[in-house]
DNA sequence: CGGATTTGACCCGCGC
DNA sequence: GCGCGGGTCAAATCCG
């Protein structure tokens, strides 16, 4: 143990240079990057004019992604290949910490000179059998937990079907005899909000969501006799109401027509349980299948257009250059957009050489300390598994975005028209305004192009928001948004900030590779996340399947659910997202449905 | 030497 | 049509 820590050590101090080249193009060790290379453009003497480029722009404070990663070979954030993060991970695996521990120690016994005397052996003999019996009642322990964690993942997934089976039969009774506004049902304060503020699209984790428990358990207690059964017809429904209940997500759309669609239209092959629709949900930025579940024709062209442009921008607080989203990413243009003196860096996706996904990356104006990376476009290919979380939850942003974009919206009073939830500070809010002043990020012409519809993430709220309420995220939008027009697009923003976690989770995802240690309960949140399913070994999972094309008719609701599942995914609304959030935190950035079990897969296979 | 970065030039869309 | 600004290209450069 002591060895591999000491070489641990030894290599960050003594070649910060390797660690440098492990954190590739998204900025691992920015701050030994720029003082390596202040080194070499001095020291060189013969320094280029771009050698002075670089020392202006670093000094200038103002500093471009690659400027300090330059001569970052390969681009592998998600590689944490430092030793240190092998002992962690492996410290972490329950099965396999004592078995590390019982063989080091046996390993320096064997090495001591001083252990021959028999006395000294019985010790270790007895250390090794201590060692052993910890490590069987550690399996025994995880196998218990395993067992009642799928215990209370199938519970949970029960009763959503049966809820959703419960709304379902109201909704068509309700169809069938809506000629009259008084509904009556169980989802009837959505229909009715819905009715007055259509196109209101609310992700919420937070305690308001407790009246949707509430609502489902009263449903739940009413019915209990009434278990569904059918397992296949109302999956589509179970996505979207079990957003609405476990998930904390309220779904709500402008009219009936439009939700009944969305019933419809869901694929039953959308289940909770179906790691298919994650590896389609995250890889399919803007995803396709958006296109075919459109109403009409005119609203295809335009979602058709708006899927090709769809941007997701995440705000974080991150001191390194770029966040470390999981992908590999190469510079190919920088410019210094108008309004914003940081230059703004633009970065091709390279894990396959025809990705089409792009990501801008560009400091706010107004706080340099908040990094804003704006992800466009579809990956082609098998994400890493770090990169799935990022990719999913983007992805699922972005069918948000587009999904509330194109159908009719009437004009909405004020500024902050979505919900929010607040659960425990745990914040998580759409709000859609495209009608009202934009959320656009001040000074952030990433943000703010007029051009794209664009949908923030933001991960930035002050640590004093540690039990930050809708309110208190609203107003920071709206402070965010006061200087900004409307623009032809929407724009949208989701709020994951936790006054608590914010602060401090988007500079972990800017030193992923730093994160392994700090948060031991990553791994046991992310492989608990996953008992359902099997932990996949293959460093990329299959994120891209063409030979399993998505459903043909997927929407809104299945976006909702994928932007749901991208951070939560466990009924525990509070450890899914931290589960999900600690998972990008620690670079891994898998969540923990969509890519928990690979992650745990892939946290073993690190080097 | 290969790959990544830098950066000026170019293209394109949009507003006037 | 012109200017502006955003986005991209590609040659030069850097770096391990």
């Amino acid at each position: 143990m002591t060895l591999v820590v000491m070489d641990t050590s030894s290599n960050n101090d003594k070649n910060p240079m390797k660690m440098k080249r492990s954190s590739p193009s998204s900025g691992f060790g920015a701050d030994q990057g720029v003082a390596i290379k202040r080194e070499k453009s001095t020291s060189n003497g013969s320094s280029s004019n771009n050698s002075d480029r670089k020392e202006r722009q670093l000094e200038g404070g103002v500093v471009d992604s690659s400027n300090q990663n330059k001569g970052g070979k390969s681009s592998s954030p998600n590689k944490p290949s430092s030793p240190n993060q092998r002992l962690e991970l492996i410290s972490f695996n329950n099965l396999q910490a004592p078995k590390t521990t019982a063989t080091i120690r046996s390993s320096a016994m064997d090495t001591n000179p001083n252990a021959t005397s028999s006395s000294n052996k019985k010790i270790e003999d007895d250390q090794l059998v201590s060692a052993k019996a910890e490590m069987s009642e550690v399996k025994q322990e995880n196998e218990r937990l395993k067992t009642t964690l799928s215990k209370v993942v199938k519970d949970y997934q029960s009763l959503q079907m049966h809820f959703f089976d419960i709304v379902q039969k109201e909704q068509t009774k309700q169809k069938s005899t809506d000629t009259t506004a008084v509904v009556v049902q169980p989802a009837s304060t959505h229909h009715k909000e819905t009715d007055e503020e259509p196109e209101l699209i609310s992700l919420s984790l937070g305690r308001s969501n407790s009246v949707e428990l509430k609502k489902f358990k009263d449903e739940k207690t009413n019915s209990t006799s009434s278990k569904s059964k059918d397992g296949t017809g109302n999956h589509e429904d179970d996505l979207n109401k079990g957003l609405a209940l476990g998930l904390g997500c309220k779904f709500e759309v402008s009219n009936h027509a439009a939700r009944a669609e969305l019933v419809r239209s869901q694929s039953p092959e959308n289940s909770f349980e179906e790691p298919k629709e994650e590896e389609v949900v995250g890889e399919q930025w803007p995803p396709s299948k958006i296109l075919k579940t459109v109403r009409s024709g005119d609203d295809e062209l335009t979602q058709q257009n708006q899927v090709k442009k769809a941007r997701v921008s995440v705000r974080a607080r991150c001191d390194t250059p770029t966040m470390n989203d999981g992908c590999q990413w190469r510079k190919y243009g920088q410019k210094i957009a108008k309004g914003n003196p940081c230059p703004r860096a633009y970065y091709r996706c390279t894990v396959a050489p025809a990705c089409p996904v792009r990501k801008q990356v560009q400091r706010c104006a107004e706080n340099m300390s908040i990094l804003i990376t704006t992800y466009e476009g579809t990956h082609n290919h098998p994400l890493p598994i770090a990169a799935t979380a990022m990719a999913s939850t983007t992805s699922a942003a972005a069918c948000m975005l587009l999904s509330g974009s194109t159908s009719s919206r009437p004009n909405f009073g004020s500024a902050t028209t979505g919900t929010s939830g607040d659960l425990n500070g745990l914040s998580f809010n759409i709000s859609d305004n495209s009608r009202s002043r934009p959320f656009y990020i001040p000074n952030s012409s990433i943000s703010s192009s007029p051009s794209y519809p664009t949908i923030t993430l933001d991960l930035t709220a002050p640590p004093a928001l540690s039990s930050s309420t809708s309110a208190s995220a609203a107003s920071q939008f709206s402070r965010l948004s006061s200087n900004f027009p409307s623009t032809r697009y929407p724009s949208t923003s989701l709020n994951f900030s936790s006054g608590s976690e914010s602060s401090t989770i988007p500079t972990s995802w800017g030193n992923g590779y730093l994160s392994y240690g700090n948060q031991p309960y990553n791994k046991n949140q992310l492989g608990s996340l996953n008992l359902g399913r099997q932990p996949q070994e293959n460093f990329y999972q299959p994120y891209f399947q063409k030979n399993t094309p998505p459903p043909p008719q997927q929407n809104m609701t299945e976006s909702i659910a994928a932007a749901t599942k991208a951070i939560t995914s466990d009924p525990s609304f509070r450890s899914a997202l931290a589960a999900a959030i600690t998972s990008i935190v620690n670079g891994g950035g898998a969540n923990g449905n969509q890519a928990g079990g690979e992650n745990v897969g892939q946290n073993l296979k690190w080097e």
